[in-house]
RNA sequence: GGGGGCAUAGCUCAGCUGGGAGAGCAUCUGCCUUACAAGCAGGGGGUCACAGGUUCGAGCCCUGUUGCCCCCACCA
């Protein structure tokens, strides 16, 4: 738009997009300084993985925060959005293992040292990928705040606050069962297990009693884990087996002599009523295994293995080991069923393979004292979930919680800070690294193997960004932050940790509101996965149709906390709305001249402008109200409604006339009143489309240097035009008649014909009296007569009935007066049922009492209406008949 | 087993504190009207899943039913 000539037709993305994010940063506007005594809007992003690329969900979650952050910016409020990325332990350390891997080496060949060097490495070179994909979908971060959970700062968060809670008891290592994927070769936390149904079977076992002729049955979903059996246990309510509790089991193919115990956790109904107990390799036997005091044999190793307590099994995976013990077991006697059953198995989150229980030392997070506080919180309103209906996701989850495995047998992540002395024998938790055992001055200290969950440090993020635990200014001005965008898949992983976190070492919440989406799917509806190939890039969506389309067609028609489909549908709508911005600007900036500044002041208003400014106030409040409830779809669907069918369809076509005409002080009102409109919504439509709105503001008249920094448009008392809206709408009922008259006809817009209006009284004289302009532009109308009498019109007309008024259509031939017949005895149908809808409310006299006066104001008013227009339908079909 | 969501036009979905059912796409008719054919004008199409209830008034609130979906828990 250099030139006002020569523009392209359709909206060209890309020749603008790489052009005003550069011009924003160089800028620096979206920098955000303490501004002291003025409370600041902060969002921090949910850190992408380092080894991420962005897909339809950051595209999402980004889209809406920026829209957020650049709305809060234009209204004036010193605005941070502060980026980052996450270690993301298991999926780097896959990817950095693969990358070795080419080179034919482990991480243990290479060592912990020179595998961290390759991390590092890995992380310069592919770390800043994601960043320049934010960039892309226009996200408006301060750069200069970004961040990464590795970093030196973000490390001694991590520290400070595994110490402090260690400190105070809050953190413990223990021998525990945990959920172990063979493949990762680590501990997963149990929400980074999910479970899945699968067709098994469940085993029938006979185990026999020693010293006796009896057996108990045992079932089992796994076969191969009966080998590290340390009990048997029943109901102590079941009569059945009261008598054999305290005896002992001879186990088949081990031999090992193992008692019968009385648990009331076994379920009578449940298969046999009697449960094989393997303490080391299920969670529920584990804790009966507590509770009874039992050996724990491990039979199953880290690698999924058979270990050699499993005798002549040992090597044999587990899944081998279960089609040799079934075998063996049939082979002697010891199968006596075998029955189909649906069986749940546990599966790592990041690579899905089977999850193998097992006890080790691992270290834990205790729950319970932290997980109070975080749902007084919430129960409080303190922080508040948008909507609301994740308030029991999150209150469901955190009233059952159990302690949390932080440890993980990676090397990518921030190690834990715990010493153990070789000479003494004790452990140090320290801030800081040591070399000497603080007990016994020893330097035989050697460090914890084992890292942190990622979790444990994006669980900070809110103030870990922010300089934790240095009392920095930043951290003291914008935390807590305003609001948390994210999707309700993590709600668990992060946002309730973070709430906990913030209020143990804060002494604050973390955000106010939690904002929720949805996923975004495929077009049937399928979750976009790498597996199943349908994911579709975003990157690729910008290229071909740029960013600001994107982001229309993710925000319009969502609410809050839907999932979303993908449709190429939305993304072309999207694009056919650019294209219309594009090209009403289009069209006015070939109008402007310099004498054109888009204000207000000493214009000699007509109604259609009077009514335009009305409309334009009512949308911004309505989009800010919107925005404000975090209704972003809703205000989306305003705007574009407003601009489509108000300003375009309506409002620029009211004003040819006088953009076309002679008079150039009218058009100079029209121009000004053009571009103040259009300005204005530009500015509302900016958070959502950013760049497209920049390119245009940038060449109306303006003031200052971007858009991004634009004041956020205010209704105005002084522009509420209650009265030209009531005219103006009488107006277009009568253009829309008109216009319907004609279609039915099709009689083309090439073809003019007068327009007459029959109106009763002065009254309705007066309010016709303005139109004939906007007939002659917007009817096809070659004239306008406004008569108090239809005398001396043609015989000729096609008619139809609004507001004070008969139009009558000179369309001479093209009238058939049976046709037309027709159309009015419709009309006048229409018309008796509304008649009888408003009679039937307002003789009913609760209506009356009891609604709203205003309401009941405005059914009298239709009645009326609706009665003139039957009348005048009833007349011209008289007359038509006689 | 517990919790939650969805059911509205042919399709995908909106519908804010209850006050005469909307959008996009698709479809039909007529228009290349000098901003835009990625467009303009006009039209057709809905017992708002079902059954009750509250209310002057229910797509919206309450109860129940049916059908899909998700989350949590996981009785071997």
């Amino acid at each position: 738009m250099e030139e006002n000539t020569n523009i392209s037709k359709v909206y060209e993305p890309k020749s603008v997009e790489d052009k005003w994010y550069s011009y924003w940063l160089e800028q620096d506007l979206f920098h955000c300084d303490i501004v002291e005594g003025v409370k600041p809007f902060t969002v921090v992003i949910p850190p992408p993985n380092v080894t991420g690329q962005l897909h339809m969900g950051h595209a999402l979650d980004e889209t809406l925060q920026d829209t957020l952050v650049r709305y809060k910016r234009m209204t004036g409020i010193p605005t941070l959005w502060i980026p980052g990325t996450d270690h993301a332990g298991i999926a780097t350390e896959k990817k950095v293992k693969d990358w070795i891997g080419e080179e034919g080496l482990t991480k243990f060949d290479i060592g912990r040292e020179a595998f961290l060097e390759k991390a590092w490495e890995w992380k310069r070179q592919y770390g800043g990928r994601i960043q320049n994909q934010l960039k892309k979908i226009g996200a408006s971060c301060d750069w200069s705040r970004e961040r990464f959970t590795m970093d030196e700062g973000l490390s001694k968060a991590v520290r400070e606050v595994f110490v402090n809670l260690y400190e105070k008891g809050l953190i413990y290592r223990s021998d525990y069962i945990v959920n172990w994927c063979p493949v990762c070769q680590t501990t997963l936390s149990d929400i980074e297990t999910e479970y899945e149904e699968e067709p098994s079977f469940l085993w029938h076992l006979k185990y026999p009693v020693k010293d006796s002729e009896e057996y108990v049955i045992v079932a089992t979903t796994r076969p191969e884990t009966m080998l590290g059996d340390t009990a048997v246990a029943v109901n102590p309510e079941d009569e059945r087996y009261t008598h054999l509790v305290g005896k002992t089991i001879v186990l088949p193919l081990v031999g090992r002599e193992i008692p019968i115990i009385a648990d009331s956790y076994v379920d009578k109904e449940f298969g046999t009523g009697a449960v094989k107990v393997t303490p080391f390799h299920d969670p529920n036997d584990f804790e009966m295994g507590l509770r009874h005091d039992l050996p724990f044999v491990q039979v199953i190793d880290f690698e999924g293995n058979m270990t050699k307590e499993a005798l002549q099994y040992e090597g044999l995976s587990a899944k081998e080991c279960r089609e040799a013990i079934v075998k063996d077991l049939e082979k002697m006697g010891a199968l006596v069923k075998t029955e189909p059953h649906a069986h749940s198995v546990g599966k790592c989150y990041r690579c899905g393979s089977t999850i193998e229980p097992l006890v080790s030392t691992q270290w834990f997070v205790k729950m319970e004292p932290l997980a109070k506080p975080a749902l007084k919180a919430v129960e409080e309103g303190e922080v508040r979930f948008i909507p609301e209906r994740f308030t029991k996701t999150y209150t469901h989850w955190m009233e059952n919680i159990k302690d949390w495995c932080i440890s993980r047998q990676l090397w990518w992540g921030h190690r834990i800070p715990a010493w153990y002395c070789s000479d003494c024998g004790k452990m140090t938790v320290s801030k800081t690294d040591i070399d000497t055992c603080p007990h016994c001055g020893s330097k035989n200290v050697k460090q914890d193997e084992d890292v942190l969950d990622t979790w444990f440090s994006s669980a900070l993020w809110p103030f870990s960004t922010l300089g934790f635990p240095e009392k920095t200014a930043d951290l003291k001005y914008f935390y807590p932050t305003s609001v948390l965008v994210t999707g309700y898949d993590i709600i668990f992983f992060w946002v309730a940790r973070m709430i906990f976190s913030g209020i143990e070492h804060m002494g604050q919440v973390p955000f106010k509101d939690v904002f929720i989406h949805g996923l975004v799917r495929d077009e049937q509806g399928r979750k976009m996965s790498k597996s199943l190939g349908n994911g579709i890039d975003p990157l690729e969506v910008i290229d071909e149709y740029g960013t600001d389309t994107l982001r229309f067609s993710l925000i319009t028609g969502n609410a809050p906390g839907n999932d979303i489909r993908f449709q190429w549908d939305k993304v072309r709508s999207s694009r056919s709305f650019a294209n219309k911005i594009w090209n009403a600007s289009r069209f006015i900036l070939m109008n402007l001249d310099e004498s054109i500044t888009g204000n207000l002041e000493g214009l000699d208003l007509l109604t259609a402008d009077k009514w335009i400014l009305n409309e334009l106030n009512t949308v911004i409040g309505e989009v800010t109200g919107n925005i404000e409830r975090y209704e972003l779809g809703l205000a989306a669907q305003k705007l574009y409604d407003f601009i489509w069918t108000e300003y375009c369809d309506w409002y620029i076509e009211l004003t040819k006339s006088r953009l076309y005409g002679n008079d150039q002080e009218a058009k100079k009102t029209a121009l000004n009143v053009l571009v103040y409109v259009l300005r204005q919504t530009l500015e509302l439509l900016h958070p959502f489309m950013p760049f497209i709105t920049e390119e245009i503001w940038q060449h109306l008249p303006h003031e200052g240097i971007s858009i991004v920094v634009a004041d956020w448009p205010k209704s105005k008392e002084e522009l509420r035009f209650e009265q030209e809206k009531e005219v103006m709408e009488v107006y277009m009922e009568t253009i829309r008649s008109i216009r319907n008259l004609r279609s039915g006809l099709n009689v083309p817009n090439s073809k003019k014909a007068p327009v007459y209006l029959a109106v009763s009284g002065e009254k309705e004289e007066k309010l016709y009296e303005g139109i004939t302009q906007y007939l002659l532009d917007l009817a096809s109308a070659s004239e306008v007569k406004v008569v108090r009498t239809k005398e001396g019109l043609p015989e000729k007309v096609v008619t139809a009935m609004v507001t004070g008024a008969e139009i009558l259509l000179p369309l001479e031939d093209l009238v058939d007066f049976e046709k037309e017949k027709e159309r009015l005895l419709k009309e006048k149908e229409k018309l008796e049922k509304e008649v009888k809808r408003a009679e039937g409310k307002l003789n009913n006299p609760s209506f009356v009492a009891k609604a709203p006066e205003k309401l009941v104001a405005e059914e009298k008013e239709k009645l009326k209406d609706y009665q003139e227009k039957l009348q005048k339908v009833a007349e011209r079909l008289g007359a038509l008949e006689a």
